[in-house]
DNA sequence: TTGTACGCGTTATCAA
DNA sequence: TTGATAACGCGTACAA
């Protein structure tokens, strides 16, 4: 039968009212008279007008409604990282009052077609954890008068960044391992960089991925002789691998491991089981991220709580803030120290 | 400086060519003389024009590059479960080469203001195991004409499916469990509805969750008698208290549990140590799902492989095609039995 | 409370 | 290879 899709014209055609009077009806923003209104309704009904096109909304008023979200990686790695997913909610909760939503983007996507940074229509775009290679599109999308916020990520001068105290949490959490007499510590690190092979850093590295270097100054700040075996991922399973490589000695066997996430850690103590120890008695473990490891019970992490729903929520807000014309500044969280039950005085 | 924002009229004013040839210089749909192509670009250049503007472009082309993803629940909750980030990962890819990315959307988002599927400028959208209350807005939807796909739901006459053979294929791993020799074999299951309270089911219970009666119904084809402890969640933690629940009587102790997912046939196998007993010497644990579950190494669970990324993927496809004004079929997906090192035949 | 008139920025079509 | 023209469908001053 139709030829054409009905708009607004035709519905207010058929109510016998002017097209604005039949927006306003769905819009909602001038007072209308019951009478037209029902009118207008009954028109829309009868000939299947279900509301404006989003899409000549959108060019009209100059909003899409749509945050774009850069990631480095797969979807798949991204969202292994329990971290990463609290932010989004949080960032879903703090978009949502401005009636906008979250496109997945991809920094560096392969695939041909793919929407980008300047071809998606966004309101505002939200980089995670983004590398040195975002700078170019940043530069086109900040051109275009986007705004644009940094989560774990330096996007230089003039963007607002979300930022973790990586280095001074880390150190906190090692200064406990100190406070309770532990000498020989080891580091369970995250990886170096995209592609990085597990294995023992020997300083000669360039850090690509800054949490891990900053977390890793932190611990060094406290213990600077502390060895570190980075893994390859943050996952039990590479937790595991490295714990295996850092009691692998039995005669320089340490009696406490900081491990920079909570995954990691869980693997850590996995290892420290397969090697006949205890935790906390033979060794000490401690996490970073605060999240909770599934399976890991009865055990509760030593660990720094990071607030990343908060961040999430925070670069929301900036972006809200920024869309309002003001003008968002950076901000820095800071971890809390939790104590739990894998961490004790090393033995004697 | 700026008053505003310049357009492609512009760009065409300052170059001296036609609007239309500005506009094709950028979409590279018809050829254009290098030289034109120059002086347009120049006058890009001078005048701060950094392309099309992409929601004009969606208004002319009835395109917006968008495709919603519809869940129910928190980002948080879905993205729990590693078969949904595959499954997303399947359909990025899919998308991408239409020009498409995904739009994160919630089904009964309270907040107001967040966008819906009737207020975002979809070209598509695809509901993930949705819920009954969806189906307004999902006629909505399809009245404006556009395509939608269900991934693990029912939807209605009309709307492509994206399903798996859950029942016949865990019926086959209890024939599996059948042929070892097992007779007292217990179900762990999921949840049975939205909020469900672990614990016994009793047969009384109406299913909101398609996957979990499917699944039961699969494992009962085989043992009919077999009893079912429903799970509050998809999880390790909540796959050790029902493991808990099945072994706390000693004397009616089955010799194989069934999981209907491989993070809470983790939980059992948790369960089964705790209580002192062997997998699979004393109990043997099935899953479901084929995922690799961090930390449960040296298990490798013995499963039902479910095509994740495929789901995705053909969603995608579906979606794709109907975008082209072909129409898309429902699927059903076929899982793959694998034998791993957590079944063998019952003790004497 | 309702209507008029215009512009939002682009692109498809067709003719030159 | 380029240009003129006409939508695309809506929102919103402003006037009545």
């Amino acid at each position: 039968m139709s030829t054409r899709r009905a708009t607004i014209a035709d519905v207010a055609r058929e109510a016998g009212v002017s097209p604005s009077t039949a927006s306003v009806v769905f819009s909602g923003k001038t007072p209308v008279s019951d009478a037209t209104k029902q009118r207008v309704r009954d028109a829309a009904a009868s000939l299947g007008y279900t509301g404006p096109d989003p899409r000549a909304a959108s060019l009209r008023r100059g909003r899409s409604g749509i945050v774009g979200v850069v990631f480095e990686e797969h979807l798949g790695r991204t969202f292994q990282d329990p971290v990463k997913i609290l932010m989004m909610d949080g960032l879903t909760a703090a978009v949502a009052p401005l009636g906008a939503g979250l496109l997945l983007l991809r920094d560096r996507d392969e695939t041909a077609g793919a929407p980008t940074l300047t071809t998606a229509p966004l309101d505002a775009a939200v980089l995670v954890g983004c590398s040195g290679m975002l700078r170019e599109s940043l530069d086109a999308v900040r051109a275009r008068g986007i705004p644009v916020v940094v989560i774990e990520g330096d996007a230089g001068e003039g963007v607002p960044q979300i930022d973790l105290d990586n280095r001074d949490a880390q150190r906190r959490a090692l200064a406990h391992l100190r406070a309770l007499g532990h000498e020989r510590v080891a580091i369970a690190a995250l990886p170096v960089r995209a592609g990085w092979e597990r294995g023992w850093l020997d300083g000669t590295e360039r850090f690509t991925i800054d949490v891990t270097r900053d977390r890793l100054a932190g611990a060094r700040d406290e213990y600077p002789d502390a060895p570190a075996f980075a893994a390859a991922a943050s996952s039990i399973d590479e937790g595991l691998l490295a714990g295996r490589a850092i009691l692998a000695d039995a005669d320089h066997r340490p009696t406490a491991i900081a491990a920079q996430s909570d995954l990691l850690a869980a693997g850590v103590v996995r290892a420290v089981e397969e090697a006949g120890l205890r935790v906390p008695e033979d060794v000490s473990v401690t996490g970073f991220d605060g999240i909770v490891v599934d399976g890991l019970a009865p055990y509760e992490l030593t660990t720094l709580v990071q607030p990343a729903v908060e961040k999430g929520r925070a670069a929301g807000e900036a972006v809200a803030a920024m869309l309002a014309g003001e003008d968002a500044a950076s901000l820095r969280f800071t971890c809390v120290f939790r104590v739990g039950n894998t961490t004790a005085p090393p033995p004697d």
